[in-house]
DNA sequence: AATTCCAGCGAACAGTTGTTAACTGCATGG
DNA sequence: CCATGCAGTTAACAACTGTTCGCTGGAATT
């Protein structure tokens, strides 16, 4: 199926990812706005002029790695939302699975987390659109469900991007809560799951 | 009460709120860990040098904008959630108040978002002081509503961080909606609201 | 085997940055 | 009324930024 790259394409791209990571890498402790490009290839032991071979701005970079952060995401969302179980099973299991993503790629979600309404306009609406994405995808997952009989359009929408934002809150707070101890960690869990609870009963109780 | 201020101390006071002033106008376009002193200075029409008779760096201004941006903001959490009236009459009044704010401090509610996962550490550290903070109020406020009895501390505390998380949720789906038709204002307003009413459903079969 | 292509290099550019130092003029307190 | 304090100034610094240009070596194509 896929043509072996040559020696020529096959560097680039290793170049190219190596800028890539050093990029997230310096994201950790600062935003976008103000990563340079010489820093970039300073880290990565790259002349600055190469910079433009794969980019061609940091803005550019940007939204490639948000398309890196969230694009490979969308399976993961599908596989949670269709899962089967007791409706606390599952919510416990959204859950770690969320802080097992946290701890997997840390510098990703951060970055979503601090670029999703940072100082860079292509960023911000790529993270909006692949969010946008994720809602969607909850939503016909949603209408799947036989609770949601009887649900509108709208509020089905409304209920997706609740979770949506939900699963990025909690992410935001396991980042925050890792270097912490154990103990905060799990008091972060908990409290995801109960928000989790209190919506599903919402969800349960609609227009009844 | 307040000793009239020397024409000194007025003066100084005046030039550190343009600073201030034009610090926020700069940062709906970039974030705090880009903004330059001299980028500042240049805006207020002073020397740069001025800038260190007011702050340390860039940093300690975004500390004061922070306590600028949310300090005042206390009185209306307290009025919002201890107001009366029917359920969906409060959500409906807290949803227009948001909108209310956004449109009169659009630049203090970006700062906000942008800042509470932006590059700047003492900054993250002070939005989110100060939203725990918010956090702690909602939840004495909360615990002195009838329909909140049997309710343990902790998940007081979890339905409090869910309230003001929305509400910034809220106000930045205003914001993003700002240059949209009204139409599309309408759309947020509603949205806002019907998330409102599935947590209070939630709330009201909490464990029953 | 000869030729084209192109990722990465090196040097140079004008412009910007944060920070220091010593100054000036004016409101203030004795 | 005079001496002190201090907000704001001018000048200079080394360090850094994004972007340009022409070059080079080796892979790719013919």
């Amino acid at each position: 199926m896929s043509h072996t790259l040559g020696i020529r394409q096959a560097q680039k791209q290793k170049t190219r990812q190596a800028l890539l990571d050093a990029a997230l890498g310096l994201l950790e402790e600062q935003s976008l706005s103000s990563l340079g490009l010489r820093e970039v290839t300073r880290a990565v032991g790259v002349a600055p002029t190469a910079f433009y071979r794969h980019f061609r701005s940091t803005a550019d970079l940007g939204v490639e790695l948000v398309q890196e952060a969230l694009g490979s995401l969308h399976p993961m969302i599908e596989s949670t939302v269709t899962a089967d179980g007791d409706s606390d099973e599952r919510i416990v299991r959204t859950v770690e699975l969320i802080a097992r993503h946290v701890d997997a790629y840390p510098a990703h979600v951060r970055f979503i987390a601090r670029e999703r309404h940072g100082g860079v306009q292509p960023v911000r609406e790529e993270i909006r659109r692949q969010l946008a994405r994720f809602a969607e995808e909850v939503t016909v997952a949603l209408a799947g469900h036989p609770e949601s009989e009887g649900w509108s359009q709208d509020d089905l929408l409304m209920l997706a991007g609740l979770y949506v934002d939900q699963m990025l809150a909690s992410a935001c707070q396991f980042l925050e809560a890792r270097e912490g101890a154990a103990e905060e960690r799990d008091q972060v869990a908990r409290m995801a799951a109960q928000r989790l609870r209190l919506i599903s009963i919402g969800r349960h109780h609609w227009k009844s």
